[in-house]
DNA sequence: TTTATATGCATAAGAAAATTATGTATTTTT
DNA sequence: AAAAATACATAATTTTCTTATGCATATAAA
């Protein structure tokens, strides 16, 4: 994914976030996504990403629809009514977790 | 910690930080400094914090001072001179990721 | 033409970093 | 007297990743 382990856990806020915007998308499609968005800081491996999907719409925030292209298959993931709903909150979840991060390594001087 | 999973991995960014600006702290301490920090968002457990003390100690990046207050033993650590290019680098490194998730689900719509 | 790379999915073994549950001990508050 | 706070620690388990492997087709390069 990254050198740095600090990504860990924010995959399927990425996923999520992904599918809001694009609607529909595919499993190596995501990976190139994220690779263009980051100009390259965030690789997602296979070994990651094939299970987080499995595992959001295990938990019926995803629904798929196969479909094949050139002979190769694809499966399109899209976003469930849930799983709009969880898309909104964990993107609040991850504003909450930057403020206060930030909060802690760039404290605000104290004004006494 | 916190019921957010996006912490994971950003303890011991948070440890080296403190020390930086506070010079030397014990476990405790640093437990009730991050829950006052981010007013109650983030509670470091023990089992979190303390075998990530000692990683963090192991790896040479800090050194500990025993003392001995109200008959209750504190072990203060305070950061070696790896554990200050260490922290300059990892708080690099939180930078760049903020930067590099902020630009995933925050993107600047393209201009076309 | 054969070989490597890209596309596209998947899983298994292992590592890393948490959570949860204990355990010990002293001090302070209720 | 009992509960909560202070102060350390570790063990079992869970979660989420990495690394490695596997299968298959299409395209680019040697």
């Amino acid at each position: 994914m990254s050198n740095s382990k600090l990504y860990k856990g924010s995959l399927s806020i990425i996923i999520l976030k992904l599918l809001t915007e694009t609607h529909k998308m595919y499993g190596y499609e995501i990976t190139q996504k994220v690779k263009e968005l980051t100009q390259g800081e965030l690789n997602i491996t296979e070994g990651a990403l094939y299970p987080a999907l499995h595992k959001l719409e295990a938990d019926g925030f995803l629904e798929v629809e196969m479909q094949r292209v050139d002979n190769r298959l694809r499966k399109y993931y899209k976003l469930t009514q849930a799983g709009n709903k969880e898309e909104v909150s964990r993107i609040e979840e991850l504003e909450r977790f930057i403020e206060t991060i930030q909060g802690i390594v760039n404290p605000k001087p104290s004004l006494g």
